[in-house]
DNA sequence: CCTCGTGATAAGCCAGACGG
DNA sequence: CCGTCTGGCTTATCACGAGG
């Protein structure tokens, strides 16, 4: 039976077989040396290090900015403007800072629990550097050499505390901490500035993408296709133990690929974000929405209303719906009543109106502003004979709208009655 | 002057998503 | 299994205008 849980793991490595050894034998390690010559040939990248008694190994890979992932070469993301990370981050501290000195991280362990049981043993670090891409991967031999691992990562991670991530802030850089502090060192990472790029990715993406993953985003925003060489993230933790165990290091190339492919993402899906932000270029027009969606939340209500414009301009149907009634919110707030009336007439009139939020709006707008409740009236009923699949509860606001109405023309049909007195509208037919 | 319904905005709570 | 954030949903609060 497969035990896939990290203590049987462990124990399987401590104990093969027997439950003797409390640590690799010496011949243990000196076939771990062995065997990690073998995984210094099959990885890509010049070898930095090795480390004292091949602790841990790092291997640098470079990439001149014009090197293209996906649609977009790696060097358009130093043109995002720091006040973009501030916005994507949701921190303040990011508008002090740019890409170019970010540090793009990304953490392969030997599972999900975020505990104590679990480790980290290959860390990839990118950065912008004499004008090119460099991603340096710090991977662990082996569980005793953790130490040393950490002091080499250390010393990597110094100079710029500045972090950009996919989910790091919950997993990446907690995990980090605790292996720090379990070797007496204290690294802290969790205070550090950071840009975590799965947030603003759920407000720019899913509502085309469906999931948030950076493999789906990866190939539905970016566009990149990973060559076969690439592995699933749940099979890492395997892959790792294999190699603990003595299995072939082979496979641990594509765990280093997968890494690779990680760091890279990271800086252009980075870039692509903050392009759309700034309204300079989007993957899709409709990634425009939530990019005004979180300028508006940031108080930045005239770049908002640009957002939304432009996804109107490029958009194809289904993205017409969202931005107009976001737009049209946005307006009504801006006291634009004006245009704001239009939007909501153009959607009750072409008909696309599934929660027949235009209806209401215009029907308020009328009511309120125009003082108009017949045609107020008019709209509500208009939207109650939508075919559109409205809950019940939909359905029965718009019915006490239309009742609340009904009441009002009737009052002022007796008060002009009572007025003039020609014509009362209780009288018979 | 008071009351009531409505609309706009703020505040609190919880499920779900994501990383290997 | 863990840790963090978000959106959707509910509830509270306030201002306003109409009507009694």
């Amino acid at each position: 039976m497969y035990n896939s849980s990290v203590t049987h793991q462990f124990r399987q490595y401590l104990y093969p077989g027997s439950q003797e050894r409390v640590a690799p034998s010496p011949a243990d390690v000196q076939s771990r040396g062995r065997r990690l010559k073998r995984l210094l040939r099959c990885v890509d990248g010049e070898i930095l290090d090795q480390g004292q008694g091949e602790a841990f190994l790092v291997v640098r890979n470079r990439f001149p900015l014009q090197h293209a992932h996906g649609q977009q070469p790696l060097g358009e993301t130093l043109e995002a403007r720091p006040e973009s990370l501030a916005l994507l981050g949701r921190d303040e501290r990011l508008a002090a800072v740019d890409l170019g000195q970010g540090l793009f991280f990304d953490v392969e362990t030997t599972g999900l629990a975020g505990g104590t049981g679990t480790l980290a043993f290959l860390v990839g670090v990118g950065r912008y550097a004499d004008g090119e891409f460099e991603v340096l991967q710090f991977f662990l031999a082996g569980p005793e050499h953790e130490a040393a691992f950490l002091q080499a990562l250390s010393q990597a991670l110094n100079p710029q505390p500045f972090l950009v991530s996919y989910n790091g802030r919950c997993f990446d850089a907690p995990l980090l901490d605790t292996r720090f502090i379990l070797q007496r060192r204290r690294l802290n990472m969790s205070a550090w500035p950071h840009l975590d790029l799965l947030y603003p990715a759920r407000r720019l993406y899913r509502s085309r993408t469906g999931d948030c993953s950076l493999k789906s985003i990866e190939a539905q925003v970016l566009g990149v296709r990973r060559s076969e060489e690439d592995v699933p993230g749940a099979l890492i933790p395997g892959i790792y133990f294999d190699y603990l165990r003595g299995g072939p290091v082979e496979q641990l190339r594509s765990v280093f690929y997968h890494n690779l492919l990680d760091i890279l993402s990271l800086a252009t899906l980075a870039g692509t974000m903050a392009s759309t932000i700034e309204r300079r270029r989007a993957p899709d027009p409709r990634d425009y929405i939530g990019a005004g969606a979180m300028l508006e939340a940031a108080g930045r209500a005239e770049e908002a209303r640009e957002a939304y414009e432009r996804a109107l301009a490029e958009g194809t149907h289904e993205a017409y719906y969202t931005a107009t009634v976001r737009l049209g919110y946005l307006l009504k707030r801006q006291g634009d009543y004006a245009r704001a009336k239009q939007l909501w007439r153009a959607l009750v009139e072409a008909g696309v109106d599934p929660h027949a939020i235009a209806h209401v709006e215009l029907a308020k707008h009328l009511e309120h502003r125009e003082r108009d409740h017949e045609a107020a009236a008019d709209v509500v009923r208009q939207a109650l004979r939508l075919p559109g699949v409205r809950s019940a509860l939909e359905r029965r606001a718009l019915e006490l709208r239309l009742a609340r109405l009904e009441d009002k023309c009737a009052r002022a049909a007796r008060k002009s009655g009572n007025d003039d007195g020609a014509h009362s509208r209780d009288a018979p037919l």
